[in-house]
DNA sequence: TGACTATCGTTAGGTAGGCTAACTAACATC
DNA sequence: GATGTTAGTTAGCCTACCTAACGATAGTCA
């Protein structure tokens, strides 16, 4: 097996068994982690849903679905575009900006507690292969 | 926000997208990503549905599910223990073998030809991280 | 030895999150 | 203004996780 070939399995592997750790959580927050994640992609202004659609790697009627979700429970608005009125335009609420900050706190919690306890080194390592894998999923 | 709380959370969003991504090979492998990763800990010889739960870190019933499915396409054998007969031991047929080869193989082809493009130093950056994220898993 | 108690696994039922196919509504083009 | 394209939704399906409740076996100890 090619040393890429190894890292990437063990890369696979890895992530799964960290989300399913990470899933966890998600009773305490109250909200799931897929919402949590399309919520975040709302921080950098207004998208429509296409653009979210896109930026979380999902097929349009799964994004869909989240935002009449999302939309239910009051963590974003639906606006229609003055430009297009087929478009749908997503902003958050004031109150997605509070679920997201106090869901991302429970959620990241664990990750983070037992990454610090892998001391600087261990943060240093993971902080440079995470820019690395972000670019890896943006090509 | 932390140093160690910001690549927790770039880390578990690369981990999510990470993910996103190796399931649309599913469809090709025939075999779910869940069953070749349950499949996988039998490389190590006969497990016990118990032993397996606890090394993918999902509750018995969940893995209950996982090998009936894999043992109804033949994937594993349930044997029973001579010594007691309330567990359960699993077994990795010929073909779950080569099913197991196989699947990693598609799974793991989209990721490593990215990891490859990002040249040996992203790859050790990757690899060293690996290590600490297995580590931060298992304490 | 016989009655608790603990352990292993399964069954039943629920939720989240992904997909494709097929649709409606609105825009663009010629 | 007919035809094709694009944005989003609806319907229906699947995988994969969970908890609660259960049956069967094993272990313990009065």
């Amino acid at each position: 097996m090619s040393r890429e070939r190894e890292v990437a399995d063990r890369l696979h592997s890895a992530a799964i068994h960290l989300l399913r750790r990470v899933r966890r959580t998600d009773v305490q927050t109250g909200v799931p982690a897929a919402q949590l994640s399309a919520l975040s992609v709302l921080m950098g202004g207004p998208r429509t849903l296409g653009e979210m659609a896109a930026a979380e790697q999902v097929r349009p009627p799964t994004m869909s679905k989240l935002v009449s979700d999302m939309e239910s429970v009051g963590l974003l608005r639906r606006t229609g575009d003055p430009t297009d009125a087929r478009v749908v335009r997503l902003d958050m609420t004031p109150k997605g900006r509070r679920v997201l900050a106090k869901g991302r706190d429970l959620r990241i919690a664990d990750i983070e507690r037992r990454l610090r306890a892998q001391g600087p080194h261990g943060v240093a390592a993971v902080a440079s292969a995470v820019d690395v894998i972000e670019r890896m999923l943006r090509e």
